[in-house]
DNA sequence: AGAAAAAAAGAGTTGAATCTCTTTATTTCT
DNA sequence: AGAAATAAAGAGATTCAACTCTTTTTTTCT
């Protein structure tokens, strides 16, 4: 896949505690990498560093764990990206050794150049905001 | 990415024989690991590999190499992807641990989900027949 | 027959992603 | 103050694709 499993994690978990962490409670790590199927202490690496990069808040100690900032709700998917995968990996030709070039298109790339194109807007559009609002209503689901 | 690095070196290395191994001659490992930019043991696995499925012609020996067969024209790059990847790498969920399930689309289902449609089917319908003539024409490239 | 050329086969190395285990630091509660 | 809860940190294990190196087999040519 071109996302690695760290993003999925990261998107999944930031999006649970957006959901779960209203009106000051926290969500603890467990909480999170039991309902969302993750592997805990791997999950927990990926917390720290969404809290590192301010997507998130932490608090330890009894009644810790994760909650949302300010920022969190307007947050978007290319954000979160850029933290756990540094860039997406549709800069690399689908079949080749070299970079993707639309003047010497290989064999699959007009098959992919419309779909990176709605994938990039994609991710630098939506919002955990709005992934929330999918999933209160039903549309998408986390696990 | 979707595809692995074996599966594009498999279809370009096949795409390179069709072109350049007509009239009886054959195409040298080396030759095809040089132009392609392939390292070239890794490349002979896949060969093998290639030959064991049919998909290509080997001899061994002076003047030995690869070449096409009756089927090779036909074959099909979801043929390839079977033997190289086994899979399609679009039947996990992009962002999930499960599988993807259309009635139970997570965060960027959809946004897959049209794209795999078109991919799918690319993959099942264009051989390598109609590789060589895009690379023939000058519409695509090898590297 | 013997040498050389080439693919085939076998076995090992590497690096990155993923996952696990252990210890430490911080906070809360009694 | 001390115990318990919890995240943070450190260090290591596992896995797999990708790659490399060496040896064997087959074929051709002199
Ligand atoms: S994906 Fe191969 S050149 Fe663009
Ligand atoms: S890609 Fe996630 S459910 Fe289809």
């Amino acid at each position: 896949m071109f996302f690695s499993k760290t993003f999925g994690y990261a998107v999944r978990a930031t999006a649970f505690v957006a959901l779960y962490s209203e009106n000051e409670s926290r969500v603890g790590l467990r909480e999170i990498s039991e309902a969302l199927d993750i592997p805990h202490h791997f999950l927990g690496k990926i917390m720290q560093d969404l809290v590192r990069h301010g997507v998130l808040e932490s608090m330890k100690g009894p009644h810790g764990g994760f909650s949302v900032n300010e920022r969190t709700a307007d947050i978007k998917l290319s954000e979160i990206l850029q933290i756990t995968d540094g860039t997406l990996a549709l800069e690399t030709c689908a079949i080749g050794v070299r970079k993707c070039n639309p003047d010497r298109p290989c064999l699959v790339h007009n098959d992919l150049a419309a779909f990176k194109a709605v994938m990039v807007r994609s991710l630098s559009t939506r919002t955990i905001h709005e992934l929330t609002i999918q999933l209160k209503e039903g549309k998408s689901f986390l696990f």
